[in-house]
DNA sequence: CGGCGCATTGAAGTGTTTCAACGCTAGTGG
DNA sequence: CCACTAGCGTTGAAACACTTCAATGCGCCG
């Protein structure tokens, strides 16, 4: 069934969920494991290098322990939209064909986890907790995805704005936030070219919402911010 | 874990794929069943009427046996947006929290197939295959959504030639499509005005690639909506 | 028949993209 | 060691697409 690849990882489960450890956000464990230390490995990768590309066979599905990944998928004329931005115990490399559905690239200088695409089938099929947790975090990241589209109708600086919030709430950040993505991943990720994600960080830098240094940003008005991002999201 | 709500039905997987019956697209069934008659019930709603609202507790999970529905969000700000067209076999209503995320509403006259919610977490872990085939209806799912954010740069002639293609596809039609639901329902999916998505059709009819009959859509030059559709999606 | 909602079309306004230029930084090679 | 290059970020100006506001026509239903 899922035998492998399509990206799950679009986004992390909010807050303190931990996949792997079986925990997860307003559901505790209840025992049971996302892997055990006999079916991990630990590969190294640095930035800029393709984990694997869309179309290839599923070789393994990754789940990030340090750094940053990015999925990307190429419509049929060539324009790259990132699916998803891959941060620590996020997962991502699943599908339900037998390849890849998008490519992975390390962003950052990355460790990731990687596990045997077999094993999901009979942990999903053996293990019920398991499967339980799985379609939890399947549904979730469906829901996080509905909320990209969401931002459909929203300008530049409304998008940006709840990207940098998400950001913050994923990384665990209060106010500061490092952004390891360049301007074109920003755009591409939400929908926009390169210049209007720097023109609407210059927009919120000029009315005081956050200030930057270097790929530093910190946020200094986040009330400000969220009611920006209140026009495309429902929190 | 899955509780009940979220909306999964996004969009129903490719072609022939039936969940209910264990069958799925590329995985013939393994035994097993979505349900079985005695925890299934029959509903009947008209169009128009809502079937859940968004935040209310998830007191069933349903499945579309005949008619249109619709899911759908609103921001903070009011812009509504249409997470989903649900046709018969989609699901909806399930959730990793205890309420819905999105209101349903009946578009047409629907028949219903309800489940218990709390019959999803026990079948999800004890019947493993019923796990599988849950996972990669969500798998199916996330990918489906993802290919409506490919959208986000189309142009609306664009994105409604693969609306249209996508539609035809789902209700296993050649060349003569319904559209139930109304140019506003159509605007909010793809996240354009309802005027815009009038314009996208007159320019439609006008290169000679559909004519309209009201509600009847008939695809007049489908290789020629292919290519349109083809630069905002990866097919 | 009147009223209402939906579809269509026009025109003006707005926001984003595109093309272009420039500064900056980091990495490279002479 | 330093110029050189390449890539990224920023900004400006023009072009483009979509939205918004407005008006009209059509079909349906009470």
């Amino acid at each position: 069934m899922i035998q492998h690849a399509v990206n799950l990882a679009a986004n992390r489960p909010r807050s303190s969920s931990d996949f792997s450890s079986g925990r997860c956000e307003r559901h505790p464990p209840e025992g049971g494991s996302f892997g055990t230390a006999s079916t991990r490995q630990i590969s190294l990768t640095s930035a800029g290098n393709t984990i694997y590309r869309e179309g290839e066979p599923c070789r393994a599905i990754f789940q990030v322990a340090h750094g940053l990944a990015r999925t990307v998928k190429h419509t049929s004329q060539g324009r790259r939209i990132i699916q998803s931005f891959c941060m620590p115990n996020d997962i991502f490399g699943m599908s339900c064909t037998s390849t890849y559905m998008a490519t992975a690239e390390a962003v950052s200088d990355l460790h990731l986890m990687k596990f045997e695409p077999g094993q999901f089938d009979s942990w999903l099929h053996n293990d019920g907790t398991f499967a339980r947790q799985l379609c939890t975090w399947l549904v979730r990241n469906s829901e996080r995805v509905e909320q990209l589209r969401l931002l459909a109708r929203g300008t530049s600086i409304e998008k940006l704005s709840y990207f940098l919030l998400d950001l913050a709430e994923r990384m665990s950040a209060r106010t500061r936030v490092e952004l390891q993505m360049s301007r074109y991943d920003i755009g591409d990720y939400l929908g926009l070219s390169s210049e209007t994600v720097s023109r609407a960080f210059t927009s919120l830098r000029a009315r005081g919402y956050i200030c930057t240094d270097g790929h530093i940003v910190y946020l200094r008005n986040k009330s400000g911010l969220q009611q920006l991002s209140m026009a495309c999201s429902t929190r």
